[in-house]
DNA sequence: GTGGTCTAGACCACC
DNA sequence: GTGGTCTAGACCACG
């Protein structure tokens, strides 16, 4: 797992690590039971003070990405979502009106958006398909 | 030009204005001249305080996006070269990705996800075509 | 509303601010709608960031005694706890219990403990008594 | 001697070890040359790493309050003179007080919290009768 | 060594 | 002016 920061970027660091660490987990190049870096190693790496690593860690760990262990560790854990279909709705919606206006703007159709939808999904499979071929 | 904020986003109101109309202007939505909604109307349409939707549009015509005539209101100014097809995939690519690993975090599958993004492709369009019966 | 830090306490700054607020409550020395002071006086007058006292705030709202409005200031609210008796039990007993140990730790009888609980009762009850009459 | 840890409580677990047996030797409830558990029973009895259950030992050492026999264990030293009224009273009314705002705010009222007093009174009685009988 | 907490400085959105 | 957020330093509990 590769993460990285970009500090000119006005999303917060502590988020961007949040989505690349959840993107790992999505894409299988983390499994659970795998662990990640200690806060303090990922901190000096990335040039942060631990505390920001620790509150992404903190935000994974509400999200239910990730599990922390004090003293331990922080360890993956299995992918289980505790929303209904209804929450799922009100969580996945406000996203994808967001993308669906940023398209319009940018003067992308539908059928060109939908295209790259398509792209996106086959990109994601392909790699949880290498990480599930490569490791085991 | 369709213009709206996110308030859960963490990132700050006026940058998602500025955002969204350098959106607009470049993608050809807006044409040099058009006018913008005044600062009193947009802040009540978008629920935002007066000096926010102001901030926004200082920082656009500081951008040379637009142009603020005193007492008359603001205009859109003769713009840049619309956004070519890849500068179009770099922004929306990034927006689909997080979307997706969303998705796969929810438990929601391809299917559902292509469902929904038809649902509110389909919600956007209703809308735009009750504005343009509506207007003229 | 009298507020002080005792910063030798191993009690942590900010819960010594709430536990004050919240008596000051109790006792009916601050009533609905009254405002506390802003973050950056009381930090500056009880040598404390105001990061600290608004942590405290935070901790105050969460739990339902005030309520912040950004830019506005914060309030006292109407006592209004939405716990249940079960839920009430689940709060007080650890509390009692901590309490009745410490006592009989100190040689200090049931009778002698039941006298000071009445004590105190009444003492909050005066008080009360003597802000009701008061300001109205 | 009854120890107990709040693992809830912002308190550190080795100061309140070192809090309750002060307490206990203060008060007489321990005689001087009475042992103390070891380290390892009494961190397995309240969950705590031996650790912390040392470190509350070593502090307790270092306050004069007991003495370590290397090998053999620890016993309580000659100990201070005993709490009088006044010191007692001086602890325990401000958890009382606590304990009384707290029940203010859970919309508790008096006589309720006074039988939860009593209840507990009783619960405590309950179990040292039980212990009491038990050893001998 | 691990993660967790308290405090604080700087910056942001908003009135 | 108001409260809110992000980042960070120092210290603590724990293995």
């Amino acid at each position: 797992m590769i993460l990285s920061i970009n500090f000119n970027s006005a999303h917060p660091a502590y988020l961007q690590l949040v989505d690349q660490v959840k993107a790992a987990a999505a894409s299988g190049a983390a499994k659970p039971g795998d662990s990640l870096p200690s806060v303090r190693q990922l901190g000096e790496q990335l040039r942060l003070n631990r505390n920001t690593v620790a509150k992404a860690y903190t935000e994974l760990e509400s999200q239910g990405v990730i599990e922390t262990a004090a003293g331990k560790g922080c360890f993956f854990r299995a992918n289980r979502s505790p929303f209904n279909a209804g929450k799922k709705r009100e969580v996945l919606i406000p996203e994808i009106d967001s993308l669906v206006v940023k398209a319009h703007h940018l003067q992308v159709g539908n059928v060109e958006l939908r295209k790259l939808v398509e792209e996106r999904l086959d990109a994601l499979a392909t790699v949880r398909q290498k990480h599930s071929t490569q490791k085991p």
